[in-house]
DNA sequence: CTCACACATGGAAGCGCTTCCATGGCAATA
DNA sequence: TATTGCCATGGAAGCGCTTCCATGTGTGAG
C-alpha cells in the first residue's frame, strides 16, 4: 500500500505544472484549455500511467458511467440458456463503444430495483424480463435511463420479440403441413410474452376448429422432455408439439425419441428462438427466430443515448423451416 | 422517492436524530452502536427508502465492492458459446451472496488491464483466458484480489480445467474402441490450455505409434464443419475426430454428415466441455466434462475471500461416453 | 494608448460516504 | 465517594474527482 498508491489527478496536475482544475478539463475534454496545457497534461498522464478513478468521477459528476443489466426472476436453469449471455455480451459491446462498463445483477422475482438503481455510478439500466411492479421500483431519477427487454411501462421503453406473430407463423406452418392435433409447451406464466404466444396459439386453434392442448413449461430442456411424456400420455394422438423455447423443443425431441416416436413422421416438433443449436440437432429444429442481439442492442442504445420513453418496440420473428416440422 | 434527490446519509441521520457517523456505523454494521440508535436509524432508513451510494462508499472506504470479469481476446463468435455466460452467471451468484455486483469487460488481446483494474470501486478481478503479459498489466494494488481462469502468474492464482488429462481420457477411449487414425481439431493457438491438450494428444499418438493429424480451430461450430471437410480431404482414411470444444465437435458432426459419413460407424467424433447440448445432438456427443461453474466459483471466491496467491488449481475432466464415439 | 471582452487558469466548494479521534456518560471497581 | 475503564457518540478530515466562480492575461477595437 505505502508508496505504491496509484497516481491521482493531483499528481498529474503537479507533474504537468498546472492546477487540478486544468488537468481535469484536459482529461475530460470539457472546457477550455491551451494547447500547451493539453500537451503537458497528456505527457504527465502517460508518464505516471494515470487512470481516472471511476468511483470518484461518478461521485463528483453525479452521472455514472456504467450500464447495469438486471435479470428478473432467474432460476439456476438459466445457466444452460445462452439467452442472458447473449443479451449481456451484446450490451457489453454497445457499452464498450461508448467507453462504459456493464454489470450484471440477479434480481429475485418481487424484489425491488431501488438498491441497484439508486447508485450514482449507474449510467443506465436494462431490465431483462421485468414485471410491471418491478419496473415501478426504479427511482424516478433513473427512469429516463432505463429500458426493458420484455414488458415496459409508460415511463420505460421496452423491446421484445413479436412472439405473437412468431407463434402465429409456426402454428400456421404446422396446420398447413397437415397437423391436426397440435400441443403447446409454454414458458414461465409470469412472463407477458408467454401470454401473447399462448393467445396466438389458442386463437388459431379455435379459428380452425381445433382443440387446444397446453402444457406449461419453464424454458428448460428437462421440462421439455417431461412435457413430451405428459403430452403423449394425456393426448396420445397428438401429431405436433410447439414449444416456446428451442431448449424446451430440444428436450421434447429427446422425450419423444425416448418413447420411440419418429420425428417428424409421427409427431412434428417446432421450437422458438432459433438458437445456434437448433440447426445442429437431429432432426434439425424447425423454429422461429428471436433476434436477441438486435433487441439487446436497441435496449442498450435506448438507455445510453436517452431515447424516447414509454414505447414498446416489437422485433419480428420469422419462421425457419428445417426437418423437425 | 420524494423530490428530485434520493435520500442521503445526512437525511437519515437527521431523521434518526443521530450524527452521520453513527448512522454510518449502524448501516454498515461496523463499530459500536446502542440498540436505541440502531432502531432509530433502521426506521429512518425504511421511512426514507435510503439506499447507500455505491460510488461514494467505494471512494470513502477505498475498497470497492464489485467483481469485474475481464474476458481477454474474445471474438464475436463467443456469442454462440455458453462459456462466458456460464462463468458470468456463476460469478454473479457468488458475488450476490456477498452483496457485491459483477461487471463484464471485453479486453482485446494485447490490451492493458490497468484502466479496468485501477478503479477504486473494484472489489476483485477475474480474468478469463488471460495471457501472462495481460496479467502483468494488473496494478500491484489489485494483485491480491485477482484470479485467472486459464493461465496464471506467480502473483495471480489460476483455475482451469485439467484438459491435459481430459484429452488423455478421450483419446485413450478412441484408441481403446479401435480407432486408429485419429484427428484433432484444436482451439485458438494463443490459449495455453490448447497447448496442453494438443501435447496430450500427440503424446498418446506417438506412444502408440500413430500418426498425428492436427487441424487448428477456434472453438466455433462453423470452424468445426470446415475442419471436418479439411480433415476428410487431407486424410480420407480418418476414423475418428477429437475436437477440443463441443461446439466445434457439433460442427464436425454436421460437416461429416453433409459428406454422407456415418457416425460413429465410419468416423467417431468426440468433443470437450460436455455442454448442455452434447446430450441433445444426434448422435449424442461423447465428450469430457468441463466444470465451468466450479472453476468460476473457485475463482470468484478466491478474489472475494482473498485466497492464496500464485497457485494453479486444475479441475478434473471426466470422460462421458455417449453415442458418437 | 486605453477599454472592453474573450479566454485560459487556479482556488475552493462540494459529491456522499467512511473513519479517526477526542469527548462525555455510565457502570463497575476500589 | 472517587477512580478506572469502556463504550456510544459526534466532529471533522478526507477519498479523488468535477465544476463554479473570480482572477489574471492577451487580443482587437475605439
Amino acid at each position: 500500500m505505502r508508496g505504491q498508491h496509484s497516481a491521482t489527478l493531483d499528481d498529474v496536475a503537479r507533474a504537468a505544472g498546472v492546477s487540478r482544475a486544468t488537468a481535469s478539463r484536459v482529461i475530460t475534454g470539457q472546457g477550455p484549455a491551451s494547447a500547451r496545457s493539453r500537451d503537458r497534461v497528456a505527457q504527465a498522464v502517460a508518464k505516471l500511467g494515470y487512470v481516472p478513478d471511476a468511483a470518484a468521477r461518478a461521485l463528483a459528476s453525479r452521472s455514472g458511467t456504467r450500464l447495469a443489466i438486471a435479470v428478473i426472476g432467474h432460476t439456476a436453469a438459466i445457466l444452460d440458456d445462452p439467452y442472458v449471455g447473449r443479451v449481456l455480451t451484446t450490451a457489453a459491446h454497445i457499452a464498450a463503444e461508448r467507453e462504459v462498463g456493464v454489470s450484471l445483477h440477479w434480481v429475485p422475482l418481487g424484489a425491488s430495483l431501488a438498491t441497484l438503481a439508486g447508485s450514482h455510478n449507474l449510467g443506465g439500466l436494462v431490465v431483462v424480463n421485468p414485471t410491471q411492479p418491478a419496473l415501478h421500483t426504479v427511482p424516478k431519477a433513473m427512469r429516463g435511463r432505463t429500458a426493458a427487454i420484455g414488458v415496459g411501462t409508460k415511463d420505460v421503453p421496452s423491446f421484445d420479440v413479436d412472439n405473437g406473430s412468431g407463434t402465429d407463423g409456426v402454428v400456421r406452418h404446422l396446420v398447413n403441413t397437415g397437423r391436426r392435433r397440435i400441443a403447446m409447451v409454454t414458458g414461465p406464466s409470469w412472463l407477458p410474452c408467454v401470454d401473447r404466444a399462448r393467445d396466438a396459439y389458442q386463437q388459431i386453434m379455435r379459428d380452425s376448429g381445433r382443440e387446444t392442448r397446453v402444457v406449461s413449461g419453464d424454458f428448460t430442456a428437462a421440462r421439455g422432455a417431461a412435457a413430451a411424456k405428459e403430452i403423449m400420455t394425456r393426448w396420445p394422438d397428438t401429431d405436433a408439439v410447439f414449444a416456446l423455447s428451442d431448449l424446451t423443443a430440444l428436450g421434447v425431441l429427446d422425450g419423444l425419441h425416448a418413447q420411440g416416436i419418429r420425428i417428424p413422421a409421427d409427431v412434428a416438433v417446432a421450437g422458438f428462438d432459433d438458437i445456434a443449436f437448433a440447426c445442429l440437432s437431429r432432426p434439425a429444429l424447425t423454429t422461429s427466430t428471436h433476434p436477441v442481439e438486435e433487441i439487446a442492442a436497441a435496449a442498450a442504445r435506448a438507455v445510453l443515448d436517452r431515447g424516447d420513453t414509454g414505447q414498446t418496440t416489437f422485433f419480428p420473428s420469422t419462421l425457419v423451416v428445417r426437418e423437425s416440422a
